[in-house]
DNA sequence: ACACGGGCTGTTATCTTGTAACATTGCGCC
DNA sequence: GGCGCAATGTTACAAGATAACAGCCCGTGT
């Protein structure tokens, strides 16, 4: 997957939504491996939770879930919003999209298959948001957790922020 | 206006959300510090500000700006949303309450004048929400911004699941 | 005194985000 | 050929947040 190969780069790293690069193939990865986390589930990838998910990808930006239906809404004339909002839910329900919560917005997973929760860097400048996986950030949350006996199920971590493209 | 229903808790009706403790302290206690931090700061914590604090400190659950406008309606007719979120945005603005990005709610900060980001664990059962401030955790979000040069501004950290009294 | 300006609040209207509730369709199964 | 279930269609509304403009209060300068 090319957007995942980039995370896992140690060049300068951040840049995969800002350098130009093919994100026709982020799309096409993120598509193939959805079909394949689904067969694989038996979970039904419908054409219209295809297109959503695609939608969603069109960038490596958050997107609403009215610009989603907006975008939907152009091959799809019946698209109202429980008609993205169930898509939405059934990408977050299988992990192929995250809900970024400080904008109310949604991006898709650049780890999907491994169960994970996201952490996210969000540029206030472009608007590129890149999702992280960091152990010693997951296992630092996990003590803070303990530390307190709380049993952690779900974490959001969002850092905002400039990317280094536009820090420069 | 009235279509939008009163206010209504947020939790199971037992939710005795935290340990139980003398609640009026922490309420003084806040206010005390606010008036103390808008004072040396030449800001003005206005009464209607003031009772916008208060009742965000009502109890330790994060408190939606619709709910904190039906309870203000009852002592201030006038009360309107954006009476509301201009005294959130000055409070929030003043390090005396954060939001709670994952709910779209308020709550009162319990280290204000140390200008900090917040981090949170949020209680799915009971609805309790205790801030903590954990160096480790602050330092492996700045490791993780760095590493790939991310100019890190704010830090949203909420982590949900059970406290340690509903897991028991 | 009086005009001015800035900060705070009042007021109306609207925008954005997300759900409830029920109807319809399509398909495997018995 | 009727049943059950998953997915989608459809209508209506709830919940969260802001735009835009009006009025008020009070301190300052003249
Ligand atoms: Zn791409
Ligand atoms: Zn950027
Ligand atoms: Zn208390
Ligand atoms: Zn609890």
């Amino acid at each position: 997957m090319a957007a995942r190969g980039a995370a896992q780069n140690k060049g300068p790293a951040t840049a995969q939504a800002h350098q130009s690069h093919n994100h026709r193939e982020c799309i096409d990865d993120a598509l193939t491996r959805a079909r394949e986390i689904c067969a694989a589930r038996d979970v039904q990838l419908t054409p219209l939770r295809e297109k959503v998910l695609q939608i969603v990808w069109r960038s490596h930006k958050p997107v609403g879930a009215y610009d989603v239906l907006d975008e939907l809404a152009r091959s799809h004339k019946s698209a109202r919003p429980p008609t993205v909002y169930r898509a939405l839910d059934f990408l977050m329900g299988e992990g192929l999209i995250h809900k970024i919560e400080s904008l109310n917005a949604y991006l898709g997973c650049t780890e999907a298959g491994a169960p994970h929760s996201g952490q996210f860097l969000i540029c206030r400048q472009c608007g590129a948001t890149e999702e992280i996986v960091d152990p010693k950030l997951e296992a630092a949350l996990d003590q803070a957790a303990k530390r307190v006996h709380f049993s952690a199920e779900h974490k959001v971590v969002e850092i905002s922020g400039l990317c280094a493209r536009c820090a420069a």
